[in-house]
DNA sequence: AATGGGACGCTAGG
DNA sequence: CCTAGCGTCCC
């Protein structure tokens, strides 16, 4: 390390000033209004006014950490003692984290606004484990540093000094990659909020390979159904602690110090139950090592044609009105179309649609048992009136604008670009969620929009609205999507060791689908229809799902009786596969749990709960859960190792964008394309076999890749076979 | 007289 | 089966 690098007057100057409670007045005129009164902000985060009005509490907080004695502040040292401190943490045995953020508040604070500016992070560093000390103070070796942690502005950025601090970014290095125990409670957060806020001084592989423990997810491990919420809540629930109540200055600094004191010890419970219940491995190997890919993830900047997406919001706002006016002179009154009450009125009372159609089973509403005016009742409904069809097409149009439009809209505020939050623990089969924007939902299909146009000459235009073509990769870049192909299916086929089921995997070339079209209706392969095909991939789903007739009959549209004779002959096809489930199900009725493939483990309380439609729910869980939880392992598995091989090497450079579930979406530097597809493909059929985490499938896994200039535009990719030539 | 939270309905994805 | 998110409706 040089010193020279570090040693930047002007920038300790700056962080001086900001570490009092000083800064606001002169920007900001509001200061004195009291924070508290101005409501909560929406999740896209600060306008000017509210960083303002927050501004004099974080001051004060800032201020009455780094004055009480026992902690240090980093930025005050000079630069012999931040080598010393450098070394000290070096030294420690345990370090134990939280941030803190401009409104007073850290992460072990109950309630956290998204997107909350951040000011600097708070480290408990232990060199010793000893716990014979009171649960809520330190021990004679214990010691505590402040570390400021802020974005520069960019009219500030761009002047002399182009980082924030160097030495800070190297305390930080220290601090998050070190060889010791390492804990935070919503490690995620922190990592990105780091990689945010050095963004051009620190590359995201640097965090690639840390490992910091993260109480919230252990605990989501032990019990995923549990709401595992706020650090107090699993504090009540593991540890015996006395209730706390809010408090300020001084009294609220004690208050964080004895909280880190307290998530080191709910960590070591944790990590003692994971151990005990044997997820020792799973919260080791895969799920912490999911912490820097998530936060690498959402530090990473998606780019949006913004102006692409203003002009699609304004076309299928005209559409909704011509299709609002068409659905009223249909009905015959005026009612609001997007009122599924109303339309009940309309569609059942006054025109009286269900009394023409006893023939076939309307679908009921799922709390109230009311006439459903859902896609399945409609599609029923749509030859005896015009009215239905207008309002498939029209929910259709407000489906994309709501949420795909303008959502998008909403999530960008003054930027060009998004940032999805990833959510390690809000799923409980294990999978990973988004939000603002869901990734996970963008509708696959383009939607076609015919526009009546008043000009002479032309009639018609139709027009295509695809909300995956907004996104944009960078100048020079190139997406790249890998598709595990039928993962569930193929888990499928390994856990219950169906030998049809197997051999369809074990030839290679043909579609599954049809191939099992065939196998189970009797025909050849070339005379199954693509309905014929569709309906077996969607049996498959709902058996794997676990949906009943009812259900079936509803996405497949024909009766329940059809729906219960495709599902029998599948079952009867695939003996198996049935015996599968019902190994399932006895096994979760004798342990009260099932588990997935890498020992992922959900808890069933109401397996064996005497309420018959209650138990069966719970059985649907347990065989969904071990299907749906399998795959899940073996994706977020893939991403882990990606990344690794990504930022271990020199040359790679390739960044994960999004997780579907079974597709990851990367952006590549288009000269990368090809060695890149290729090391995806390769890595991710190589989960076969896991050896340190006992997985062995009897199925190959295959993976799709394709590639293209926007996510709308994909086109499959042929990657040369990557067997090493004997 | 608003208004914000909760229940419910629907639908995008897997 | 399990997510997120948008929309009514009612208290």
């Amino acid at each position: 390390m040089k010193a020279e690098e570090h040693c930047n007057e002007s920038a300790e100057k700056t962080s001086k000033q900001t570490a009092f409670c000083k800064p606001c007045k002169r920007q900001w005129a509001k200061c004195g209004t009291d924070p508290a009164k101005n409501g909560p902000k929406s999740f896209h985060g600060g306008a000017n006014t509210s960083e303002a009005l927050t501004q004099s509490q974080d001051g004060c907080l800032t201020a009455s950490l780094t004055s009480e004695p026992r902690v240090k502040d980093f930025g005050q040292l000079n630069p012999d003692e931040k080598m010393k401190m450098l070394e000290t943490t070096r030294q420690a045995k345990v370090l134990v984290l939280t941030m803190v953020y401009r409104d007073g508040t850290t992460q072990l604070d109950p309630e956290q606004k998204l997107t909350l500016p951040v000011c600097g992070l708070l480290v408990l560093m232990k060199s010793d484990l000893s716990c014979g000390t009171p649960e809520d103070s330190l021990g004679p070796n214990d010691s505590l540093v402040y570390l400021k942690l802020e974005h520069t502005p960019a009219w500030a950025q761009q002047q002399t000094h182009p980082s924030p601090e160097l030495f800070t970014r190297d305390m930080l290095l220290q601090v998050l990659t070190g060889s010791q125990l390492v804990v935070c409670y919503k490690a995620k957060d922190l990592l990105r909020s780091v990689l945010q806020v050095y963004r051009r001084e620190l590359n995201w592989k640097r965090v690639a390979g840390c490992h910091i423990q993260d109480p919230q997810v252990s605990a989501w491990l032990l019990d995923p159904t549990d709401p595992s919420s706020c650090f107090q809540d699993l504090l009540n629930k593991h540890c015996r602690r006395p209730h706390t109540t809010p408090a300020l200055g001084a009294q609220k600094v004690s208050q964080i110090i004895s909280g880190l004191c307290w998530l080191y010890r709910l960590n070591m419970k944790l990590c003692s139950q994971l151990q005990s219940q044997g997820l020792w491995k799973l919260y080791s190997d895969m799920e912490l090592n999911m912490i820097p890919v998530l936060a690498a993830m959402e530090s990473h900047r998606i780019h949006v044609d913004k102006e692409a997406l203003k002009k699609t919001s304004d076309l299928l706002g005209t559409k909704m009105k011509q299709l609002e006016k068409e659905a009223h002179q249909a009905a015959g009154q005026i009612f609001l179309v997007t009122s599924s009450t109303q339309l009940r009125t309309v569609l059942f009372e006054k025109l009286r649609l269900h009394e023409r159609c006893e023939n076939k089973k309307l679908p009921k509403t799922i709390n109230k048992q009311q006439q459903s005016t859902s896609e399945a009742a409609l599609l029923l409904l749509q030859d005896l009136h015009p009215l239905p069809k207008i309002i498939l097409e029209y929910r259709q149009v407000h489906k994309i604008k709501s949420t795909f439009v303008d959502g998008i809209l909403s999530c960008m505020m003054c930027k060009n670009y998004i940032s999805s939050t990833w959510h390690q623990t809000s799923a409980v089969t294990g999978r990973i969620s988004a939000k603002h924007p869901n990734f996970q939902a963008l509708p696959r299909q383009p939607l076609q929009i015919t526009k009546k146009q008043y000009v002479q000459g032309k009639e018609e235009e139709v027009v295509t609205v695809h909300p995956r073509a907004m996104f944009i990769p960078h100048e020079g870049w190139t997406f790249l999507a890998a598709d595990f192909c039928q993962v569930e299916l193929r888990l499928l086929a390994h856990l219950s060791s169906d030998p049809e089921l197997l051999r369809i995997f074990t030839s290679p070339q043909a579609d599954v689908f049809t191939m099992l079209a065939s196998q189970w209706k009797g025909v050849r392969e070339d005379e199954v229809t693509s309905e014929d095909r569709e309906h077996a991939k969607r049996i498959v789903y709902s058996v794997v799902y676990g949906a009943g007739r009812e259900r079936l009959s509803g996405i497949l549209g024909v009766s329940t009786e059809q729906a219960r004779l495709f599902q029998d002959s599948f079952l009867q096809t695939y003996r198996d596969v049935q015996a599968f489930i019902q190994r399932t199900i006895q096994q979760s009725h004798k342990q009260g749990y099932v588990l997935s493939i890498m020992g992922r483990r959900r808890n069933l309380p109401n397996i064996n709960s005497p309420d018959w439609s209650i138990r069966m729910q719970a059985e649907r869980q347990a065989v969904n859960f071990v299907v749906q939880g399998s795959a899940a392992d073996l994706c977020k598995m893939a991403m882990i190792r990606i990344f690794n091989l990504v930022s271990s090497s020199s040359s790679l450079s390739a960044r994960l964008i999004a997780q579907l579930h079974d597709e990851l979406l990367y952006e590549v530097e288009d000269s990368h394309l090809e060695q890149f597809a290729a090391l995806v493909k390769s890595t991710m059929e190589s989960l076969q076999r896991i050896d340190h985490l006992g997985v062995h499938l009897k199925v190959p896994l295959k993976v799709a890749v394709s590639s293209g200039k926007s996510w709308g535009s994909m086109s499959e990719l042929n990657i040369p076979l990557t067997f090493p030539s004997p």
